[in-house]
DNA sequence: TGAATGATTGTTCTT
DNA sequence: AAGAACAATCATTCA
């Protein structure tokens, strides 16, 4: 469903150039296909580089998964691995509706809106 | 023993 | 405009 969620404004319509650049991700490697190669995503930190440098709140999707996975690893015990609640949860969160990503997708609004007072800061901390 | 990885999508920043 | 990077989780694995 592309039913477009941008209803942000972002992006107006910006013609037919954006019409869909690539959507063929194949979903089969993330790592090296979608990006070049580099996830410091460490137990320690990811990006020290800037101190102020606010975390990016969890997206829709993550706030969605922090309970899909209670939920699955309670019906699945057995599982293991991230990977395997992260594909479970991958496959039904396109299988839910607009209507059932609502109350994910406004939670994540809410902490864009926080993230937002916090890049205010590190903007100025950066404007020098 | 300890640190790192892997997998999901989304959002945001940076260039 | 487009690309690149990172957000949480936790069992498994390498040295």
């Amino acid at each position: 469903m592309k039913t477009s969620s941008r209803s942000k404004g972002t992006v107006r319509k910006e013609t037919k150039e954006a019409l869909k650049p690539v959507d063929d991700r194949k979903l089969g490697k993330r790592k090296a296909a979608v990006k070049a190669d580099k996830k410091p995503a460490k137990k320690g930190k990811a990006a020290k580089k800037d101190p102020n440098k606010p975390k990016r709140p969890p997206s829709a999707f993550f706030v969605f998964l922090e309970e899909f996975r209670k939920t699955f690893k309670k019906e699945n015990p057995d599982v293991k691995g991230v990977s395997a609640v992260g594909k479970a949860g991958g496959e039904k969160w396109k299988s839910m509706s607009a209507a059932e990503k609502a109350p994910y997708e406004a939670k994540a609004a809410k902490k864009k809106a926080e993230y937002g007072s916090l890049m205010d800061t590190y903007n100025k901390k950066q404007l020098c």
